[in-house]
Parts: C-alpha cells; sequence; structure tokens
DNA sequence: AACAATAATTGATCCAGATCAAGAAAAGAA
DNA sequence: TTCTTTTCTTGATCTGGATCAATTATTGTT
C-alpha cells in the first residue's frame, strides 16, 4: 500500500525536473505543490478547456491527448500533441477562447489555479522568467509549425517530421501515424504516400522505427532549431553553417 | 527646432500607453526608457531578425513592416503584419530561430537589449506580467491565425479577415489586399475572386471601406475572440451564445 | 495633366492533395 | 490461437486554389 505521502514524493520529484520549475528552490517548490491537483481523463474523452472552468495551468502527469480546433464541419487542426511533461495553460487564454482535448490514451493531469500560479509568480522570480520562456517556447513552436504547414508539400512534411523524430527520440516513431498526419494537416493517405516516396530515396519505417540507407537522407528536411540538437549541427556532415 | 528631450518626452508618452507598460510606475518606466535606442528602417528593405545582432525587444514607433519566413523556392508566409506599437521579441526565440522583416513603410523602432529587458523585468514584477501577457497573446493569436490558415476556405478567410477589420477598425481595410492576402495565406487572384463571392452576399468594398447591405452579413466568419470586441456581443443580434 | 509604376481584376489551365472505395496489415480481446 | 477492431495502404477520381497571362485600376511622380 502507497501513502498518500509517497505519492506526493513521487510527483513531487517528476515536477520538480520540469523546465517549468528549473532553478527554484526546494522549499519554495514544496510549498506551491501542495496547492497541485489531480484529475484523470479517459481514452476516448473530448473535453473542451473553456475559462469558465479551466482558467488553470495543466501539467500531464502521464498519458497521451491532442489539442485541437473543430469547426462546424467537423474538420479539425492539431495545435499540440501532448504527453509526459506536456503543459497547457489555458489560464493565459482569452475568457472566450477555447481549444478542445482529445485523450488518446488514459491521462493523469496535474493543475494549478490561476491564483495559485499568480500568487506563486509574484513571490518567485525564476518562475516568472521559466513562465516567459514556456510561452516563448510556444510562441517558436507555432511559428515553426505554422511555416511547415503552410510552406511544405506532404513529402517534406513527412520528411521534417521524421528528422525531428529521429533528433529528438532516436529514430523512433512516437505516435501513430494517423495522428502525426493529422498534426501535420494533411490526410493518413497522404502520409502514406509521402512514406511511399521517402522509401524511394532510402528512408523506410520499420515498425515505427527509421531505417536510413546512407545516414543524412533526412538532412535535407531539417530545420535549424531543431537541429541544433543534433549530434552533427554545425559539423562538416551538417547542412546549416 | 525640437530638442532631445522634446523628443524623449514625446516617446515616452508613446511608450507607456502601450499594454506592455500598462500599471507600471512613472518613475521605473522613466528610468528603464533611459536605455531606449531608436533605429530607422527603409521602405522596401528585408532584415533578417537573427539571434546574434537582434537579442533585443522592439517596439514600432511608426512604420508598417511584415514578419515573414522565406524558403528556398522563394514562397513566403506571413507570421504577422507590424505597425504602431506592434512588438517583436527575437530575444524571447532559440538562438537558431531567424524571421524575415520586409519593411512595407519608412518604420521607426525603439530597441531595449536583452538585458535591460531582464533587469527591468526582475525589478519590477508587472513587468514580468505586462510580458507573460504579451506572449500569450501570441500563442492566442497564432492559435487562431493556424485554424483560420488551415481549415477555412478563401471567402471564408476573406470573410473573418473583413468582420475582423470591421469590428476593430471601424469597417476599414487597414492594409493593401495584396498584404492582408498574405497574411490569409493565399495569392492576391484567389482574395479577389473571395470579394467577387462575398459581393453576392451583400459585402462590398468601396475604397477599402467595408459596406454591408444589411449589417449582419459578416457575422457568420467572426470568431468569438475578436466577436467579444463587437457592439452587439452576446446580443440577441449575435450569433455567440 | 501626363506618365510611370504598382495594385487589382478576370479568364484559362493545371496540379497537389482530398475524397471515395476497397483491401491488407497490425493491434487488441477473448 | 482465433476473431474483431482499428490502422494503414493502394487505386481511381475530384476539386479549390495556384499558376500563367493579359487587361484594367489606382497611386504616386515630375
Amino acid at each position: 500500500m502507497i501513502t498518500i505521502k509517497e505519492h506526493f514524493n513521487k510527483y513531487h520529484r517528476f515536477l520538480s525536473k520540469l523546465p517549468l520549475f528549473k532553478g527554484i528552490l526546494e522549499d519554495d517548490l514544496t510549498n506551491f505543490f501542495r496547492s497541485m491537483q489531480v484529475k484523470q481523463f479517459h481514452k476516448g474523452e473530448m473535453v473542451t478547456f473553456n475559462m469558465d472552468e479551466h482558467s488553470k495551468l495543466y501539467i500531464v502527469y502521464e498519458g497521451l491527448f491532442k489539442l485541437t480546433k473543430i469547426d462546424e464541419k467537423g474538420d479539425e487542426i492539431v495545435l499540440s500533441i501532448l504527453d509526459q511533461g506536456g503543459v497547457v495553460s489555458p489560464m493565459h487564454f482569452s475568457p472566450y477562447y477555447d481549444v478542445c482535448a482529445e485523450f488518446i490514451k488514459n491521462t493523469t493531469m496535474f493543475y494549478f489555479t490561476e491564483k495559485a500560479v499568480n500568487d506563486f509568480s509574484t513571490k518567485n522570480h525564476q518562475f516568472s522568467i521559466n513562465t516567459i520562456k514556456f510561452l516563448a517556447d510556444s510562441v517558436q513552436t507555432l511559428m515553426i509549425s505554422a511555416e511547415v504547414l503552410q510552406l511544405k508539400t506532404a513529402k517534406e512534411k513527412v520528411g521534417w517530421y521524421l528528422v525531428h523524430a529521429k533528433i529528438n527520440n532516436t529514430f523512433k516513431l512516437p505516435y501513430s501515424k494517423s495522428l502525426i498526419a493529422s498534426y501535420l494537416g494533411m490526410k493518413p493517405e497522404s502520409f502514406s504516400r509521402a512514406l511511399t516516396e521517402l522509401k524511394k530515396d532510402g528512408v523506410t519505417l520499420e515498425n515505427k522505427k527509421i531505417v536510413l540507407e546512407n545516414g543524412d537522407e533526412l538532412c535535407k528536411y531539417c530545420d535549424k532549431v531543431s537541429g541544433s540538437n543534433c549530434a552533427f549541427f554545425q559539423t562538416e556532415l551538417c547542412i546549416h553553417d
């Protein structure tokens, strides 16, 4: 039997490793984490993050879901895919803005109320800095997404995603193909066809593992920001100068 | 002859009215504004906001330009259109991320160095709050853009932009049609054709002024966030409940 | 007022990716 | 294992907006 305290310690260790809480004193964190609440969501569930009820800051402890916008026709765009460590902060949005969370796996989230977050921010400047960093990263990610979604062809989109996965997830596709396709703003059929195109260039998927003939086949799809995490960044093997 | 001091006072008055500096004591602002620097850009100029030189916070005093990303093929996406009061903060981005600023009019910008901004943020919590608000608004705007650009048809995009202009700019198109077209991710030809479609529904443009037959022709294109600034928001005349 | 230069419109054609449909493969469940 | 359900692939067809090309408006300049 695991006690509540043991649970709390486990959660605490998990949270304190997140970028949002980096560089903050143990004691300050412990205090803030006391206000933490837990919520479970089930696979298949769809929740609207509107302001009335969700003016909070959410952190994913485990699970998987996508943040989407759905229009009248039923078409959807995927704003982001969130799993362990992911952060959503509806508290920062307009009271009239809402997004839809579609849960792909059973998901456990921690949340803090707007008041608790703002109070902590007032008392702890490092937390304000981390919040600014988190939001700035979101801005940058959204700008890069806009670029990828609007400017790239189907093949380039998939190539871009694969090189991403190669660099950050060690050659493994983290999600199902259809989920990635929807994230890239394309249909599963087009994703599949793009993969056959890439196969001709020496890029194969073997059970979600990316297999390359020479090793540099995906480099041309790499953007500099995610590229900066690559082992070969700015060496003679890298396309980025 | 206008003295430097008079200039500074004029600039100071302008800056202190911006949301970014709301709720901050006069004295604190005066002190921070001392570190302000001014830079002019010319119509037609193109500048890459890369980190090496532009790790700063920029504020538009007057002029007009667009922030874009351009790919190898020469295709571009417009990330945002900036005029008086607009803020760009390359200092918050990754050192490997760069955007291109294309100046449409001669433009005067103020800027603060990353260090000055961070120091001010440390000393003044309200400025941190305002920075968080600014970035959160950027996130939300980008999410709404993503939705509009990916989900809407050409006609809907133009309708959405017009209803925007109707609510915020009192029935006036703020920029040229081609600029708006590129912001909406479409070609001027498609923009023009979308306008002819809208004309059939009673929406006419007379020298950049939006003229409506009944008055509610654009309501169906309205999103709730910009809709909340409409005079009829949540009355029986509004589609939003 | 006359003349660029730039912006906007209109028509004809094209194409990448969506849609529709059917089957194959993989993942879960019993 | 077998059966069911979901995911993925492949082929045929369709379509909205892009592209190309030619005028026509508008704006700014001398």
